[in-house]
DNA sequence: TAATTTATGTATTGATCAATACATAAATGA
DNA sequence: TCATTTATGTATTGATCAATACATAAATTA
């Protein structure tokens, strides 16, 4: 079945892109319709036809964001063979993305909306909820290296994926701040460094 | 000198102190003028003519932020004994600190600005120097301590300072997201006991 | 008391925001 | 060809923002 009317005239995940380059980097208050349909290449007629509103224009471009930006960090968590790898190339990954565009942008997730009463109650909790599943990937990753033997059986694995979520939020700021990929990979070391005592059956 | 004219009608720094809750709570664009002089009992007039703009009030309300909430945690650093005292002392009283009120609201240092390219821009640099002169300060207190002998000379000072200063930021976010005293204490557990390997002589 | 100075309350300003009205363009189906 | 459907461009809407104009109130100085 051919579509009918008269066809888009804009390509619209190069656009979402845009999109979510703009949030990314300004937040979602900050990021003007101005500025983001100029970015994006169209007018503020086609971007709402085609996404809605500027917050489900944001949701999606979070998800382009998990699916693209995120995945190289958190898909091979439960694929790494030991929790000890898993959290490693998180923090490792974490520091070589922060740093790989001119300009250090940290992490949309923590940083386009961090006030929980901001502007937008809703996206300040859909961004909230994503970082708490990220942390829960962690804990599970954990427990599993429990029950696989690789980690005794009193290991504190909601605290240690706290900790280890914790600076991989950290690394944001620290990216935003203008910290070099060497000083985030010496972040990653300096994390990893406790991993034995905090693994120490004891 | 007595005061010419009119005397003001208010507490200048109880209305000050009202501002820093809403900026710490809501960040400096979701503050508007309309919350900010509702918090502080006053109209708008009064507000121009005591603090000069909104930029201005916020630059006082930080100033008052640090002398107030950030003192007890910052400014132990250089009087206690040992630089891992001072490092612990840091990490937990920012775990107190950011779990003392009804809803946690983490450092406004770190979250009330965090985009560079946000709506003003020398606020969002001068909270970025501010952060920068906290993660100073714990390097100089490594040094001090390599300085004094409790540090072996090849300690990486500047990596642990930006460690232990990443995992202070990531705090930020966890308290944010609703982390509780106890699992803020248990980050720093964690972030403590990296301490042994980050500073052994190797 | 009269002149001066500073603060306050009411009302308003221009700018900017997200969102939309409306006419027109470009496609398909009959 | 002609009706229908969807997209686009121009222009505009009401809301909200930070900041201010202006008249009045309350103090000091002369």
């Amino acid at each position: 079945m051919a579509a009918r009317g008269r066809p888009r005239g804009f390509d619209r995940e190069a656009a979402l892109a845009r999109a979510m380059e703009v949030f990314w980097e300004r937040g979602f208050d900050n990021a003007s319709l101005g500025e983001l349909t100029r970015a994006m290449g169209i007018n503020s007629p086609s971007l709402y036809a085609a996404f809605g509103s500027k917050e489900a224009l944001f949701q999606e471009a979070m998800a382009f964001y998990v699916k693209t930006a995120g995945s190289g960090i958190w898909e091979p968590v439960d694929s790494l063979t030991t929790a000890r790898d898993a959290i490693a190339h998180v923090l490792y990954a974490t520091a070589r993305a922060f740093t790989c565009h001119d300009q250090s942008r940290g992490c949309m997730i923590v940083l386009a909306s961090p006030q929980p009463r901001g502007s937008n109650p809703s996206i300040s909790s859909e961004l909230e909820r994503h970082r708490r599943g990220n942390r829960d990937c962690l804990e599970r990753r954990l427990r599993r290296a429990v029950d696989e033997g690789e980690l005794p059986e009193n290991t504190h694995c909601h605290a240690i994926a706290t900790f280890y979520s914790t600076v991989q939020h950290g690394m944001s700021i620290q990216a935003r701040d203008g910290a070099s990929r060497e000083e985030l990979l010496g972040v990653a070391d300096c994390a990893m460094s406790a991993w034995d005592s905090l693994t120490r059956p004891n």
